[in-house]
DNA sequence: GTAAACCTTCGAGTCAGCTAGAAGGTCAAG
DNA sequence: CTTGACCTTCTAGCTGACTCGAAGGTTTAC
């Protein structure tokens, strides 16, 4: 295949395609004329890095996944996947823990600011987040 | 105060003290030899920062509020803060829905891949992200 | 008097994951 | 034969919030 086949098929653009193998993370040969020409496992990995991205997990990690898994057998994978996905989870666990914290201080600035005495008057600065200082 | 006073009482890195003021989040004078010199107030505006960049607001916004806060009463503090706020826990409250579904797929791809079938022969490749695909 | 510690500006580098543009080669249709 | 679609490489830019280094001026302590 040609790029704008992998392109068309995946829809990951020719620059990014581009971009991933000077990373290393999906290969191609080359045409006679110095096309780049796509097996039809690019697909595949592509689809894999899809997966693995919206998992959040950077292009290292993935290059490192799909290394593993190349070079190695089903245990290899599993045994590969475990720790990075239990480190993931580890670190979304921890992401909605702070989130929910920042989240109940939010609603509480937002009480704040909206009961925070009315006046014409200049007042006293950093009223609205006195309280969070 | 010197910039070194500044950064030993609120933390914050002469560097960052100079970046900040290129950007127009905090002020100082200049002492007859060009130091900076800063005003006593600089340090809660500091801190104002920082509980804002708590809060995941981004400089921007945080020069927004600091100027309305600064040339304004508190009426208008209070109506500044309240959209912002208000935007900005949508955005938590966004991020935490999102990250909650991304737990619910990790947790299952890690018991997928607690149950994939052990073998010593090489397995189908991406069997562990198979069902996620 | 000299060394250390402090201050200045300016420009560039860092991180990730692309994206865009220039300058040029290849190929199929009409 | 030329137009246009496709392909190539290389370089540079983008986001945000810093951070670092060079090259130099100032002040303080001994």
């Amino acid at each position: 295949m040609r790029i704008s086949e992998v392109t068309a098929h995946s829809g990951v653009p020719a620059t990014t395609l581009r971009y991933y193998e000077q990373l290393d993370l999906i290969r191609s040969t080359r045409t006679t004329n110095g096309y780049r020409d796509y097996a039809p496992e690019v697909l595949e990995r592509l689809s894999f890095i899809g997966v693995a991205k919206k998992m959040d997990l950077d292009l290292e990690q993935i290059k490192w996944l799909l290394d593993v898994t190349e070079t190695g057998t089903c245990t290899n994978t599993r045994d590969a996947l475990h720790p990075v996905l239990t480190e993931r989870l580890r670190e979304v666990e921890d992401s909605i823990r702070k989130l929910e914290e920042l989240r109940v201080v939010l609603a509480s600035s937002l009480e704040h600011v909206a009961t925070c005495p009315d006046s014409s008057e200049p007042c006293q600065s950093e009223c609205a987040f006195k309280s969070l200082a």
